[in-house]
DNA sequence: CCGATATAGTCAGGTTCCTGACCACTGACG
DNA sequence: CGTCAGTGGTCAGGAACCTGACTATATCGG
């Protein structure tokens, strides 16, 4: 049991966006679980790639939309909960007035430690499951994907974010 | 450019989770994209676990919501838009007064198929890129985390959806 | 030095998921 | 044949994304 999943009738495969995403969804509740079980009620998956963004002199959060694959208004959104819940702080730029910049307290810099060795057992576990060298050839074609361009033909539309 | 990604700083590599949650949003986007120039613009990537999962004789949205992945809550929001929206209909089951039916409209079958050109598309394209071959080890790799045990030992909670 | 253009960030509002709490009906059992 | 655990479905509310429109500052070209 439990074996069903997704589409018992017709030959159609699931499509590998959908699959992506309940994977995705399914680690990403097992990271909210193990943070919480950890003693960090208020972090989530969510903010583990804002985390790992954040250059150590500091970053702005524009930039860190662009490193994890964010917009600015999402990217904003999680900063100012970190920084509400002391994770970080947010102080103007000294050379550009428009800016804000980003850095991590020290509460941040032990949530990172403890956030980045829950990772690692998840990859351990994995590894274990179907072999370091499959997970290899996964990240691979996972950043294949993320950074594909296969718009071809059809509607013109170019920029991204 | 473009290329950086997250992560540049540290060793630290982008934990599994989120880049499944970011190749999902992009697979997602390209597919919203495509309905959408494929004069579906009230179809969104959402919709295709729903549309894959229903029986051809109806079902009950419980069960979409098992086969999709999904609370039933989620299920019952998106079988109530696709309704609205003349793709499905929904009637008191038969035999169960509690159970609703749901079942596609011809309207649903067109969609269904189109969907599944568009799908057919893009993995025609992935495998290009990346070789059949590799695309099965993704498959079965993301069906190995989906349904995945590993919770071990700690906190005892049982049961899932 | 000034106007055009680009960039940092915000506000408003929508979608797709989730958890928790609840009601209505079913079906089994004593 | 009446109670009651189990299940189908809804309501309320929250999280993490998104697009589009806007303000304020920066920078570049003439």
């Amino acid at each position: 049991m439990v074996k069903s999943l997704t589409n018992p009738f017709a030959d159609r495969p699931t499509p590998l966006g959908t699959l992506l995403s309940f994977a995705g969804r399914r680690l990403g509740g097992d990271l909210d679980r193990a943070l919480r079980e950890a003693g960090f009620p208020d972090l989530r998956a969510a903010h583990a790639p804002l985390f790992l963004a954040i250059a150590p002199e500091g970053s702005t959060s524009t930039e860190l939309a662009a490193r994890a694959h964010l917009t600015k208004q999402s990217a904003g959104e999680l900063v100012r909960y970190l920084a509400d819940h002391g994770y970080l702080t947010v102080q103007p730029s000294p050379t550009d007035g428009r800016a804000r910049l980003v850095q991590l307290t020290d509460a941040g810099w032990r949530a990172l430690e403890v956030g980045r060795s829950i990772v690692q057992r998840f990859d351990d576990w994995l590894d274990e499951q179907v072999g370091a060298d499959e997970v290899r050839r996964l990240r691979a074609t996972l950043d294949r994907i993320i950074d594909a361009d296969w718009e071809s033909g059809a509607s013109a539309g170019r920029s991204r974010r």
